[in-house]
DNA sequence: CTCCTCAACTGAACCGCTTCATGGCCGCCT
DNA sequence: AGGCGGCCATGAAGCGGTTCAGTTGAGGAG
């Protein structure tokens, strides 16, 4: 009743055991009638192979890791992740690789993480979410020489390979759009502002704004529950050069920002134009549905997976961009009413 | 710049394998003094146990297998899943334990997945969530012998253990309270239909209402979707004798719902009583904000993945009872107003 | 002083697979 | 005929741990 082993098939095959690997593993070193009789004989007595006794001779471990870094509260928000998840599993599926998660409170745990698992040999590589800037992650994992590919702008990412889409030109998609619908008051509800595309996004914003003539364009920064975006945005909108459209950094806050609004008896769009990020099934299912920053988590999920295993493969590196973003206008985005805002802003 | 094994350390202390392996694992065997020294070496040059070499002789592979079997879209919007997910990295990490994920299309796909985990020797036990009725998995994985914990009601583990809670207890208490209220006419607009927990939630329901006097108690079934949750909201309040309260099964379709009915010009609650299942920071950032089910999904999370530890040191079994859920009133339930409802719907 | 016991430690086998050095066999070239 | 190169296949040596059967030496009992 245990588990077949290959030294099983190669005696029922009357070969040795490494006429077996060879044979099992698609090497040269075998009759094409000899592996064909080994591979029946396998699949008739149900063998899989030990991924431990495998990984022992210096193959494979044949799983990758994901640490998330974030209290549970604000994980479960975000379908991000799970959708990023759910893009790397169809990838990894294709090449049998399994997927480690864990979740940790902070870098310092993270980073023994990945010590830990590769010490282990329990994992041929990872995948580096929430790029900080002078991110302590970068420097350790390269020392630790474990290959690793970062989602997130290059620029953070040392020499590690990098996955990421160009932030910036949909930004600029977006205010360009809200400043042709006539919005001259532009806030943005950002992110932890120690996060990387925080950064890149911040500044981005304030030069994008300047440049076309946006006169006002002060940013929140939250830690991406809904509940600071509610607080961010009454903040904002109780301020007296009231914001004529906002701009949210997740869909979450996004969501908050509208019933706050709504809450303070704005319509939303005539009074106030939002616009989310990362576009989740939320933001079609609040009224007015919300003008989103969309793009496909998924596949970049899947992006990033594959780069990973192309370096875990071949060693071959280079970042390299995902796909794009774009903006995604719905309900609650519409023309500023300069006569409106501005009769209640003085 | 290899990874030390504990051959080095053997070396350098002057003494066995088999001594420094006792020293290590807190096995007799080796003086106090021994150890220490051992230790103390092992510390020193950064040892860390081989994983692979590790579960080779015998011991155990040092993870559980957590298979979700939804659809991508699915499942990034429930913040459930990674909420549970989270609670159960807490009790792992305490034993080092890691989490292999893996999300599959269906069934079948992750029956495969099982075999193949366990056949490789991948992982020590499994957590199997959303048992459908009749589940195919259940006596696949007993057959296996491989430990695993349900998550959800025992009558559909076979003797696999379970954790669960009372869902006709909360229920009933949201009924009654619904009742108490003045509704009537109340309906549920409810999950999968496959899945077993939406099964004994319908059952209670329709004889819970019966019992209270509820006369009218139609059941809509989804696939938990805001887009489903919105359409069966939309065909309820659309029927002759509408509801004046509605229970949901989660919250995105709660949430959906609260927009229909907004879209319909109905006000919530005073037309209108919504409560939500699996109360997630989503229900507090919409207004009205959204009367719920609410329960410690990391805590019932942690409680599942304890089980399956205790079961997998120690062939403990049995099912126990989780953390209990129970009704949190907000702001959009309210006593139904007789005249209004009544004249609208005749 | 001898015998026995027990704690401390050693050496080797073993887990299941990979891989390398080796060798037999066959056919082909010179 | 002899030599050589290729193909198939073998046997054994690891990979890094665990574990078990022994060995050794010290200490206590008789």
């Amino acid at each position: 009743m245990k588990r077949p082993t290959i030294a099983d098939i190669a005696k029922r095959a009357g070969v040795s055991k490494g006429a077996v690997s060879y044979a099992l593993n698609g090497q040269p070193g075998v009759s094409a009638e000899t592996r064909e009789r080994i591979q029946a004989i396998a699949q008739e007595i149900g063998w899989r192979p030990n991924l431990a006794a495998r990984s022992l001779s210096g193959a494979r471990a044949d799983a990758i890791g994901l640490v998330l870094c974030r209290p549970a509260r604000f994980l479960g928000v975000e379908p991000f992740f799970m959708e990023m998840i759910s893009g790397i599993e169809d990838e990894l599926a294709a090449s049998s690789c399994a997927l480690m998660l864990q979740v940790v409170p902070d870098h310092e745990a993270e980073i023994a993480v990945y010590r830990r698992w590769w010490g282990e040999g329990r994992v041929d590589g990872a995948i580096l979410v929430d790029l900080h800037a002078d991110d302590p992650r970068v420097p350790v994992v390269e020392r630790l020489g474990m290959p690793a590919v970062v989602t997130g702008h290059p620029s953070g990412a040392g020499s590690l390979p990098a996955v990421w889409s160009d932030e910036v030109a949909v930004l600029r998609e977006v205010i360009e759009y809200l400043a042709a619908l006539g919005h001259r008051r532009i806030a943005r509800v950002a992110g932890l502002p120690a996060l990387l595309h925080t950064r890149i996004r911040d500044e981005a914003f304030s030069e994008i704004c300047a440049e076309l003539g946006v006169t006002e364009h002060p940013v929140a920064h939250t830690d991406y529950t809904g509940e600071q975006g509610a607080r961010a945005t009454r903040r904002l909108l109780s301020s007296r050069a009231r914001p004529t459209a906002i701009v949210y950094d997740n869909d979450i806050m996004a969501v908050a920002g509208l019933s706050v609004a709504q809450e303070m008896r704005l319509d939303v769009p005539a009074d106030l134009s939002i616009v989310g990020w990362d576009d989740s099934p939320l933001s079609q299912v609040v009224r007015p549905s919300l003008t989103a920053v969309t793009r496909d988590i998924p596949a970049s999920g899947a992006h990033v997976a594959r780069t990973l295993l192309r370096l875990i493969e071949s060693g071959e590196t280079g970042s390299l961009e995902g796909p794009p973003a774009r903006l995604l206008p719905r309900g609650s985005t519409a023309p500023a009413d300069r006569d409106r805002t501005v009769s209640r802003a003085m």
